[in-house]
DNA sequence: GCCGTTTTCGGCCCGACTGTTTTCAGTCG
């Protein structure tokens, strides 16, 4: 992805931040924050834009697009440094501690000269914020623990951890008699790849018993907030559950506004203030009259919007309010869409459980073919030989037999080493269904010899898919550096799909480089990179993953029948 | 600062909860 948008963005994003902090106009704070989502996601290098290009990116204007050109000549925004000269930057990370804001923080510093975190906690614990206007014996208390908090790296967490914590919420709740319906909302509902809070929506008539039920769960470990429309606990490791309890006829509209994006519900809201009509989590109101016009379920919301219904996971507004205004949203590849899962492993190398045991969770998920791809020998701790995997080979062969409805494929995942090669020769690998190639070590190369280490791979005729291509582990591996679009170009070029890897803590590749990769005409195959017979579950990530990256199942090789899969393989 | 088949000026999404405040500002999502 172009790193010069990214960087473009986080300048406007500062900007933005230190102009709320030196209290600017609201507005024009906004216009910034809406820029620098545009710049972000948008496909085209930046460094690579006039004026006229820049300007042509929504929500970049005259003076935001002449910022960007500072940028793109100098590295940085002139105002950005005039304002970090009177503002700290610890200024602006005090406003990254919960229930402290842009004003709270200037007050703080001006007053009393505290510019870091550390700062503040000594001026709180000296009892320096007594009688300073608006910060009470409360805020005190609420500022040390948003201290704390943070500084117990509270960070967001993976997705199958909120759901975890979701699926248990909203059984509880959906069992209470008081409750018609109940669901997960928020980033979650989206599959964005971390969540910092599960968003949980009740329709009830009567809310309080649900809240009451919500605070007496046993992940409750501590109630932050409770009112008679929304309820926010946090769990023992940090994570905050919101519950909103709204009555039963405004589910859609409550399930469409909780749902977010925060940016996409602006565009939505601002679509309804200029047909007249006012959107809320309660409805979707005529302006004038107050009158409700629909609000039961989302399509109607949307309906009435102008809009057919939009999935959860395009809701970013990264152009899919623009799609869906000219008809043209993707019809988003689905689980159901699946036919087969080229990764797994066994218990041959890093698997947990037996071949048959693998086999059977994957007939169990209905797959028509399933592929497994034990790693390779020069990924020496595994101890692969030419042997162990040939007699696998005849293991898979006679297993075969017992399952007619599903195509069992013998395949590896190879390691690609620091050149692009691969382990064994041609003649082996020609005995393989499916090979998947990965990087495995050497993680640091640098862009070009990273670039080529890929390409190389790619062009091996024997590479079908590149396994999770970035090789990131979130929140403790970054990606590879590499240029990504002449990795795509080539993957295009030669025929070799890219995995969107399932696993909770990789999703790789990242939803916003396959969006990427798809303008390149690259294919793409959905797996789980199962080493175990639970790991099958978490497909559901992977598919979050690739219908945000705007995928159909024509985009997916693994949604395809055998035959046509067998033609792609052939990279012919 | 952006944007416009009603506009080049005057709008800009909307509501809940908390805390400190006697009517509302700040923060959050």
């Amino acid at each position: 992805m172009a790193r010069a948008n990214e960087e473009a963005a986080e300048l406007l994003r500062e900007l933005a931040d230190l102009l709320s902090i030196t209290g600017g106009d609201a507005f024009k704070i906004r216009a910034y924050e809406k820029a620098a989502r545009a710049v972000a996601g948008h496909p085209d290098d930046i460094s690579g834009l006039d004026l006229a290009g820049l300007r042509a990116i929504p929500a970049v204007g005259d003076a935001i697009a002449r910022k960007i050109l500072d940028y793109t000549r100098t590295g940085t925004i002139r105002q950005v440094e005039e304002l970090r000269a009177r503002i700290p930057a610890g200024v602006r990370a005090l406003t990254a501690i919960p229930t402290l804001g842009p004003k709270k923080a200037l007050v703080l510093y001006e007053e009393l000269g505290v510019s870091s975190v550390d700062e503040l906690e000594a001026a709180i614990r000296a009892g320096r914020l007594r009688g300073l206007k608006g910060f009470g014996p409360k805020t005190e208390e609420n500022i040390l623990r948003g201290i704390e908090l943070m500084r117990g790296s509270r960070e967001r967490v993976l997705l199958d951890a909120a759901a975890g914590v979701a699926d248990e919420v909203v059984e509880v709740l959906s069992a209470l008699p008081q409750v018609e319906r109940c669901a997960h909302a928020g980033s979650l509902r989206r599959m964005r790849e971390t969540v910092g809070d599960v968003d949980v929506l009740a329709a009830s008539r009567d809310p309080r018993p649900v809240m009451e039920a919500f605070t007496a769960l046993p992940l409750a470990a501590e109630v932050v907030a409770s009112g008679e429309k929304k309820t926010s606990v946090r769990t023992a490791k940090g994570l905050q559950v919101d519950l909103r309890v709204v009555p039963p006829e405004s589910w859609g509209a409550a399930l469409q506004y909780f749902t977010g994006s925060q940016a996409h519900n602006i565009r939505t809201r601002e679509i309804a203030v200029k047909a007249g009509l006012r959107l809320s989590e309660y409805g979707l109101f005529d302006a004038e009259s107050d009158e409700l016009i629909v609000s039961e379920t989302e399509e109607e919301v949307y309906e009435r919007l102008g809009l057919p219904w939009i999935h959860p996971a395009l809701r970013e507004d990264t152009g899919e309010i623009e799609a869906a205004l000219k008809g043209e949203l993707p019809r988003l590849v689905t689980e159901d869409d699946l036919r087969g899962d080229l990764h797994s492993h066994t218990d041959l190398t890093d698997g947990v459980a037996s071949l048959e045991d693998m086999v059977a969770a994957a007939h169990a998920r209905g797959l028509e073919y399933y592929a497994i791809t034990d790693h390779a020998p020069n990924l020496v701790m595994q101890r692969m030989t030419d042997e162990k995997m040939l007699a696998q080979r005849a293991r898979v062969a006679e297993l075969q037999a017992r399952y007619p409805d599903l195509a069992l494929l013998h395949g590896t995942e190879l390691n690609i080493d620091p050149d692009g090669g691969v382990d064994w020769d041609a003649d082996f690998l020609s005995g393989f269904d499916v090979c998947v190639a990965s990087i495995h070590s050497h993680f640091n190369l640098d862009r070009d010899a990273m670039t080529r280490r890929l390409v190389r791979a790619c062009e091996n005729p024997r590479v079908h898919v590149i396994g999770h291509p970035t090789a990131r582990s979130i929140g403790r591996r970054p990606p590879v550096d590499a240029d990504w679009d002449e990795v795509f170009r080539c993957a295009a070029r030669t025929g070799t799909a890219l995995e969107v890897d399932s696993f909770p803590d990789r999703l790789d590749l990242p939803a916003d480089l396959i969006r990427r990769a798809r303008r390149f005409g690259v294919k793409f195959a959905v797996d789980t990179d199962a080493h175990s017979v639970g790991h099958h579950r978490n497909i559901r990530y992977g598919v979050g993953t690739a219908q945000r990256g705007w995928l159909t199942p024509d985009d997916v090789i693994n949604t395809w029948p055998l035959d046509r899969l067998r033609a792609f393989l052939r990279k012919s």
